[in-house]
DNA sequence: TGTAGATTGGTCGATAGCGAACCAACTATT
DNA sequence: AATAGTTGGTTCGCTATCGACCAATCTACA
């Protein structure tokens, strides 16, 4: 059972109504999610909603059979299958953990019946929603402008912004299948930032050295994203 | 007023129970949307919801003030300014009409206490939104990995879908806007196309003379577009 | 009828990214 | 200490698209 000081770590849940949240929580449990974890494959029935603490899920459409592209991600300031407030019963993406660490979670199935009986868990649910299909979009148009390097800074920060933390464990190949680009291409982007001291890498760790000049360096999409900062 | 047998025109109104959708239709007007209209650009705040008839809108976003990128469309199968439903007082995006035709449209304020009201319109207006949210990740995916010829060849089809005419008027300026590229992109393509005998293009002009063709070469996104067939 | 504007078509070099390799360096395990 | 697997770096030629031009053609209206 969570304790009353962690029932905040979650931003979603913590804007709810103390009473909400209170009745959320009691059929909530705790777990670890550790990186690289499937939560969820395109077409999978939801069976939990996931409310991430420190962890961070990224959500991926697969197209063609390419590995997931990324679309959006999930941090404390929302929850995995908000679908379930649009009447969806299947994951339409696929979620993976980007980010080990905590996330509350709640069967589905109570999910729903809460979703009934408290409005403000639905509204908050519609406007998180609302809020992925803005930034889905945003990667739209990142996809089709911008490039690898600004595309790779504009990621990191994100990261950096959901975690709180500066320093985190990626490598090429996974940055490489988020971003829809080679590997190559995330090597040469990651050198270039490397090379101007804004980032140090090396086999996996990653560290932001420069924040203000990755900024600089990633897309304008970085400024208009408009959670988890 | 609109008059009973074109009630079920839109076909997100003719899904809700007849009591509902009397109820909206008093609250209604018809109004004709031309080619090109502006009803929000990015950031405006919502004072209709509109539904579409035999009128196409454009949903696009604006970045690096650059023309804005098409994420999705909204035909008859929809609604303009679904958001509403998510407590979005303005627009997100840039809604342009892209086919001229008919629409219903019903003030903004009536539409959200309605959205109280009806259920049934709440969740219809719901499931709206997680569908475009669907359309937009799909648009990302395709601009990321798929070529002008494809993606241009994948409208083509949507818009023919969507407004049952496989003839219609469309400049290369627009679509090279739409699509995210240069007017010389689109004019390569649409040659392409031309000489594959898959359309027939002058001026404006646009008519589908081979579908079967034009889906051959369209990319995947086609197929796995979920609305307007 | 003529002219201005809209629309389409084509050229140029430059660049970002692709796909397929291959090798080097490091790490973990036994 | 040997070895296998992971990760990062480099190279090759090739293609799609870019950006900035200018030219040709059609259309609508003065």
């Amino acid at each position: 059972m969570p304790s009353r000081r962690d029932a905040a770590a979650n931003r979603l849940l913590a804007a709810l109504p103390r009473a909400d949240r209170s009745r959320l929580l009691t059929k909530m449990e705790r777990i670890r999610l550790s990186a690289g974890e499937v939560l969820y494959k395109s077409g999978d029935p939801f069976n939990f909603a996931y409310f991430p603490e420190d962890a961070l899920v990224s959500v991926g459409i697969v197209v063609d059979g390419r590995p997931a592209l990324e679309i959006t991600m999930i941090g404390a300031e929302g929850m995995v299958a908000a679908s379930l407030a649009a009447g969806m019963a299947t994951a339409a993406f696929a979620k993976t953990v980007s980010a080990p660490g905590f996330a509350l979670r709640i069967d589905a199935k109570q999910f729903q019946a809460e979703l009934d009986t408290l409005p403000a868990l639905r509204t908050a649910a519609m406007r998180f929603l609302q809020s992925m299909w803005l930034q889905t979009a945003q990667s739209a148009a990142c996809h089709r402008y911008h490039v690898v390097e600004a595309r790779l800074a504009r990621w990191l920060l994100a990261h950096r912004d959901r975690t709180g933390k500066k320093e985190f464990r990626v490598t090429q190949e996974f940055l490489s299948r988020l971003l829809g680009v080679r590997r190559v291409g995330v090597t040469n982007a990651a050198t270039s930032l490397k090379q101007n001291k804004l980032v140090c890498y090396s086999r996996g760790n990653l560290e932001i050295i420069n924040g203000p000049g990755l900024e600089a360096v990633a897309c304008s999409c970085y400024l208009r994203n408009p959670d988890g900062r």
